[in-house]
DNA sequence: TTTTCTTTGTCAATCCTTTGACAATGTTGA
DNA sequence: TCAACATTGTCAAAGGATTGACAAAGAAAA
């Protein structure tokens, strides 16, 4: 695609439009131009046209965005034009609340299963969908594709259960459990602390 | 406390720092130089002594940082030297796996009360916390501190949710609904969408 | 003690990101 | 069809963040 090194700070934002162009064509509207959005989004016009002109020009010079093409086109830029296979590793509270989220599937991100380790989480189902105990994770691994893998696992466990995947040709990693995991450089991991924003929020409470 | 702006990068920092000289701890290290930490937490020693002197000099020349009183000290700028009182909006998964987190006592983070809509989860129990209907939410406020309130609501009941604690006196928001919540000034918002990391991911997925 | 070694605190240079400005271009209305 | 208008795409300037370098300060060793 672009060949260019798009920084991360442009990609952090790209959800971001995502969501707020959604909820426009929710709202019914068609075209947007960069200075609507951005009052409306609290950034500058200027960021936004410099950011979506990273990935070619998708607006229209006395016309602005069409709200549609436009949530196509940055849909296709984060990949949500293809669909991903997607496991969750633990079934405690937090996995099954990340396996019903009810978007992820309009946006092509498939949960095909839950796997955890004690029995007791592995009789029941979530959503409808199979909760496998640990022991059949290599087997359904050479068995079915699996693009990502969501850990919500304590952080002593992650590591093997990351290397178990990974060896198994896992790529993509949603990480929640509290440490940095450090795979090989083809995989794909995104950490997610969500204490860390805890503390930023404590932090502001304290000193603003 | 100090008087010069601190960039929110350097914020977004403070909590890793925090994550890793815990873990050193653990592990019975005493002092670390720089250096070394820069080296296990891939970043540069450069920029740990800016960051650490933002908020004045807590390490020693020709012998690093003490790493009990680093903790203490980047604990304290954190504001998790004092308690902070914490109810969870929404007692589905999220909220439930968010009220469950072990690790929040300790740094003087209590979820005192859940509350929900759905009858069904009034009744139980989370880990001995009581589950209140959101009818008894304005009672419960006016008769308790409340320092954050944890949203994992549905966006669509978030704002007037939002609105109603704040005009309670709740000035800490940790929010998870699928929207940028909006209130006055004075009131410390933290947002936290889940899907935009997913998306980052799925994003180098397809690019790298 | 004294010398050598280590490592911080801090400054300036570099690098990266954001913003403002405007020519180019297509839209809209007459 | 043409003139007036709106808005993008893009460039350069401004603003922030990160890095490298080194003097100052204390630790460790002799």
């Amino acid at each position: 695609m672009e060949n260019r090194a798009i920084s991360q700070a442009v990609i952090k934002r790209l959800p971001r439009y995502m969501r707020y162009l959604t909820e426009m064509r929710a709202r019914g509207v068609v075209r947007i131009s960069s200075q609507e959005l951005s009052e409306q989004m609290k950034v500058t016009a200027s960021q936004i046209r410099q950011d979506l002109n990273l990935f070619g020009g998708f607006g229209q010079q006395g016309y602005g965005y069409n709200v549609e093409n436009l949530i196509h086109e940055i849909g296709s830029i984060l990949g949500l034009d293809q669909s991903h296979d997607i496991i969750v590793i633990g079934a405690g509270n937090l996995g099954r609340a990340l396996a019903g989220y009810a978007n992820f599937e309009n946006r092509g991100l498939y949960i095909r299963a839950l796997f955890d380790i004690a029995p007791e989480n592995t009789v029941s189902q979530v959503r409808g969908l199979p909760v496998y105990s640990m022991d059949a994770l290599p087997e359904y691994l050479r068995n079915n594709r699996v693009d990502i893998a969501v850990l919500t696992i304590p952080k002593t466990a992650a590591l093997a259960v990351a290397q178990t995947l990974y060896n198994n040709g896992v790529r993509g990693f949603w990480n929640f459990a509290h440490l940095d995991l450090e795979l090989p450089a083809d995989a794909y991991v995104e950490n997610v602390h969500l204490s860390d924003s805890l503390m930023q929020l404590t932090y502001r409470l304290k000193h603003q």
